[in-house]
DNA sequence: CGGTATCCAGCGCGATACTG
DNA sequence: CAGTATCGCGCTGGATACCG
């Protein structure tokens, strides 16, 4: 985690990047924008990334307070995950870059 | 160049996040928002970004539309770099992640 | 000054198997 | 269902040296 570790040096561009530059973190926390989801859920909706990715990601996403992660004690498990108020904070900026993302791919050859 | 290269795939947050998300990336633009600069000088602003992952980044950044490389026939050897109109259209949303990114790391312990 | 070339370490991430 | 455990590969990026 060499990139999320140096959070307090450099400039705040790369902390914001360290945070949400993980592979799948961009979309688990847009997913997440869309309302709270269960793992097994946002596993369908991420198919290509691996279940120990995910709750990797998912972790540190936790670990950095942009994520709340709630178990409920039943059987079977339930354990779901909705952005925090600071998580939310983000969802602006993760629709522009959507929005700028999709100008970008329209420009490919 | 995993990252990089599966830029039609997946949502767009993906894709965006695949062009900003090298390791110099983010701060070599912020840089460049304030104006065209030169090589040399720009490795001044990034004293711990070796010169060679400068040169790959910046490389990225021109084949991905987003920068401009500009190479005088002088002695000594001049080269600016400069947004391109379509990278500058990613700028405002770059300070946007600074500025969260600051609010971010004043929560930090 | 502004680069390549070369070598190599580390870890990000995937695959697979097992568990409460 | 929602995880851990373990293993290993490949790419990212660092160090260093050389070049037009």
């Amino acid at each position: 985690m060499a990139r999320r570790a140096e959070g307090k040096s450099g400039c705040s561009v790369e902390s914001a990047l360290a945070v949400i530059g993980g592979r799948w973190k961009g979309v688990v926390l847009y997913w997440l924008s869309t309302g709270t989801l269960r793992f097994g859920e946002l596993r369908r909706l991420l198919p290509s990334c691996t279940q120990r990715m995910l709750t990797l990601q998912l972790r540190e996403l936790e670990q950095d307070g942009l994520v709340k992660r709630t178990v409920y004690a039943e059987v079977p498990p339930r354990v779901e995950y909705e952005l925090t108020p600071f998580g939310r904070s983000l969802v602006p900026i993760l629709l522009d870059l959507k929005a700028w993302g999709e100008r970008y791919r329209r420009r490919l050859p």
